[in-house]
DNA sequence: CTTACCCCGGTTTTT
DNA sequence: CCGGGGTAAG
């Protein structure tokens, strides 16, 4: 293809002037004598996994056993051998992060060699790399827009609108998922299969997908299920530009390729026709996200898939001591569909995997702080110590403890800094800025502020855009010559008009920072949020704030915004030693000394959602995701179960995790809960207990202190009628002084709280103070986690 | 157009 | 029990 040649800086043509040098001085600097330096300290595994170039290779990675090593230093090997130059191979990841690691060790291993791995990145970046460069054979312009889920939503009800279909009994959000779900199989509207069709809107589901996807070539958009589709149907459709790839990619790396779907698979299998040198790195016992279309297949088959590959097991585990492993290894030789592998510890037994139990989940969470303060007096590091919980309500009760004990801790997770409303906004005000045809971006903001202009408005400019075929912010000028308007939004629409006009002029004349201030700032924005009085508002302005920092380091106003529509994470900075709060799947490769797992309860995790829809396959996974969360711990695993626990504001009784039963009995200390304020104590308030029928954990543990944990879980829920909100709690009485700063506010003082907004001090007991919050009612808080307001 | 209620749903999340 | 979204009234 010709467009490969238009581009002086297309890598495709580049002669690779410094190829040589870059091989010679990585050998040179890697290979001092013998074997380079580079695969000194590699284990006989690692070794090999890294030295098989030639021929489709399985690398099977446990937990911990040097994954990323691996592929890092196989990458400098193939460059170090000169077996191809940077650009010449094709290493895919899922994440953002996982493509910016990698590229840092191997900018480590190599020096700025890194710099030329063009081919490095996401399946989504290097999908919309290709899809650029041929974006006319796709039917779009190469600077189309890529939409996020958002904005799919939003096209998804316009589309439904058009058809007179009512969105109440078929939800936009419903077809998304649908759609996704075909795009995550590879499937177009033609191939999916008439019994899923019928699922949505009488039938009409597939022919709604076509007319959504008519929708984004008028409106040269993509969503994200696009960057791989389009790919594909591009390789398929002009096999001349797939061979330029084939002759291209010399070498092919994917990490974590238990978590490709179907579409991901194709994409590599089409491009891995070139050459058959692909290696994929993986886990099918991390394998955690079946429910957003990962096939675990794809890994179990891929012997199968690519005839006399080499599959290497990595099983040395440098991370976690004995105990832990062993727990974690007895738990997932549970599972059926697996390729089978061990971890074996290279360290010393350690501490066992404890397993406790709690009267309820408030029990639950003061006893995991306890143990926490306990852990910090004894020196340990807050950043070492991670609470890992199944389901994001489970978080609320170790803040709300945590604040009560002034521990620090973040939130892992929650709406991400790019998926905040005011984010968002700001961005579609840029959007359109930028480009001036984006009409989900004009759409989202042509009122936010409210500036007057509704659904009678939007309707008259959506009648001439569809009528004249032009974009909104077109039709509307349209409008304003026309005589249909109304005075007032005529006024209003037209000083918009030419402020985006005005906007627009200024994209290259000015700095993109101060372009993006200076449109925050006269369209009104900013001052939305100054004036609001919630909670929230003053985050959301430090928030934009944040925004517009970030831009600094891109070229210009189109770099960034080609960045995020990709990178939906914004880095946030170093932050002061706290414990990690997070969800198990937002753990998945990350490590800590001491490791909190939280909720293992029948119906919670195994979540119950996941058995009824699928069944066994959803049990293994969820015993996946317990697995992830036990080899997280280098040095401490705590199991938890609460025997009741808030669901939807009502009080469940709930029995212990079959997982629990799962452990090793000889890698596991059942701790006995001390006495607390749940247990005996309050009985007399609470009826006749459902617990006392419910099924008995047939536990094959049969040590003392296990049967006293079982026999202690007394009475549960409480009837019909009786006291809610579970014991009462004498936080005072309870809390631990971590923090002894005396900020010093007087009762009746205004304050400021991150996640409770503004309040009034009404009492004060040292550092401690006792705040009646607008929004949150009266919590008692640490000194040191408010502000003057 | 904005505000006040009502109803539904509530696992995990990247790009 | 809580929040979002959508509807109905001001």
């Amino acid at each position: 293809m010709s467009d490969f040649h238009d581009r002086p800086s297309d890598d495709l043509t580049l002669p690779a002037p410094r190829a040589g040098g870059i091989a010679a001085r990585a050998s040179a600097a890697l290979r001092p004598a013998g074997a380079p330096d580079y695969l000194q300290g590699l284990n006989p595994e690692q070794r090999e996994a890294v030295e098989t170039l030639d021929g489709p290779l399985l690398v099977l990675a446990g937990a911990g056993t040097g994954k990323t090593r691996v592929l890092t230093t196989r990458i400098a090997h193939i460059l170090a051998l000169g077996k191809a130059r940077p650009f010449e191979i094709l290493s895919v990841t899922f994440t953002n992060k996982a493509a910016r690691e990698m590229r840092e060790r191997v900018g480590k291993l190599l020096g700025e060699v890194a710099e030329g791995m063009q081919w490095l990145g996401t399946f989504h970046s290097i999908g919309t790399r290709i899809l650029r460069r041929h974006a006319e054979l796709a039917g779009l312009s190469s600077s189309f827009t890529i939409l996020d889920t958002d904005d799919q939503i939003r096209l998804l009800k316009q589309v439904l609108a058009a058809e007179n279909i009512d969105d109440k009994r078929w939800p936009a959000r419903q077809l998304a998922f649908a759609i996704d779900g075909w795009k995550n199989r590879a499937l177009s509207p033609k191939d999916v299969p008439a019994g899923e069709a019928q699922s949505f809107a009488a039938g009409r589901g597939a022919e709604l997908y076509a007319i959504y996807q008519a929708r984004l070539k008028q409106l040269n958009a993509v969503d994200f299920g696009d960057l791989l589709l389009e790919p594909i149907r591009l390789f398929r459709d002009h096999p001349d530009v797939l061979e330029q790839y084939h002759r291209r990619f010399k070498y092919m790396l994917v990490d974590e390729y238990q978590d490709t779907n179907v579409a991901q698979y194709l994409w590599l299998r089409l491009l891995a026709k070139g050459s058959t040198n692909l290696a994929c790195v993986g886990d099918d016992d991390q394998s955690i996200y079946g429910w957003r279309g990962a096939e675990v297949e794809n890994i179990l088959r891929f012997e199968k898939d690519f005839p006399g590959a080499k599959v290497v097991r990595l099983e040395r585990n440098y991370r976690s001591t004995g105990h832990i492993l062993n727990a974690a290894s007895h738990l997932i030789a549970h599972n059926q569909g697996r390729l089978g592998k061990t971890l074996r510890p290279q360290t010393e037994l350690g501490e066992k995997v404890t397993v406790a139990g709690a009267w309820d989940s408030g029990e639950e969470a003061r006893q995991i702080g306890d143990e926490i303060e306990a852990l910090q007096s004894k020196g340990h590091k807050l950043d070492e110590i991670a609470i890992l919980v199944r389901a994001s309500f489970q978080m609320r009760e170790f803040e709300e403890r945590f604040i009560t004990l002034g521990l620090p801790y973040r939130v892992i997770g929650g709406p991400r800094f790019y998926e905040r409303a005011e984010i968002r906004d700001a961005l579609a005000y840029l959007r359109v800025v930028a480009s001036p045809a984006d009409d989900l971006a004009f759409e989202r903001i042509y009122n936010t502020p409210k500036r007057g202009l509704g659904d009678a408005a939007l309707k008259q400019i959506v009648e001439v855009a569809r009528a004249e075929e032009i974009p909104l912010l077109e039709a509307a000028r349209r409008l304003l010559d026309g005589p249909d308007l109304k005075p007032k939004p005529r006024a209003t629409l037209k000083e918009l008009a030419q402020s985006f006009d005005r906007w627009s002029g200024l994209v290259d004349k000015i700095p993109h920072t101060e372009l993006a201030e200076q449109v925050l700032e006269e369209s009104g924005y900013t001052d939305m949020w100054t004036k609001d009085r919630s909670a929230e508002a003053q985050g959301r302005l430090e928030n934009l704030k944040e925004l517009v920092r970030s831009m600094e380091p891109f070229e210009n106003l189109r770099g960034f915004l080609e960045h995020i529509s990709l990178v939906m994470d914004a880095d946030r900075g170093p932050s002061e030693d706290a414990v990690t709060i997070m969800t198990l799947h937002a753990a998945k490769g990350l490590e800590f000394d001491t490791v909190f797992l939280p909720g293992w309860e029948e119906g919670l995790f195994p979540h119950q959602r996941s058995l009824d829809e699928s069944g066994r396959a959803g049990l293994e996974e969820e015993r996946r995701l317990a697995y992830v969360g036990v080899t997280r711990a280098r040095r401490r695993a705590k199991v938890w179960f609460a025997s009741n626990r808030r669901i939807h504001g009502m009080w469940q009784s709930s029995i212990p995790s079959r997982f629990l039963d799962e452990l090793p009995e000889a890698d596991v200390d059942v701790i006995e809960a001390p006495a607390t304020f749940g247990g005996g104590g309050m009985g007399g308030s609470y009826g006749a207990s459902r617990f006392d029928r419910a099924e008995p954990f047939k536990s094959t543990y049969d040590t003392p202190g296990w049967r006293r944990a079982q026999e202690n879980r007394g009475p549960a829920s409480p009837g019909p009628g009786a006291r809610r909100g579970g014991p009462v709690t004498i936080e005072g009485e309870l809390v631990a002084s971590s923090t002894a700063t005396s900020a010093g506010f007087p009762t009746g003082a205004r304050v400021f709280h991150q996640k409770f907004g503004n309040g009034t001090v009404v009492e004060v007991d040292g550092n401690k103070l006792t705040v009646a919050f607008d929004k949150a009612g009266h919590k008692r808080v640490v000194d040191s986690f408010v502000k003057a307001a």
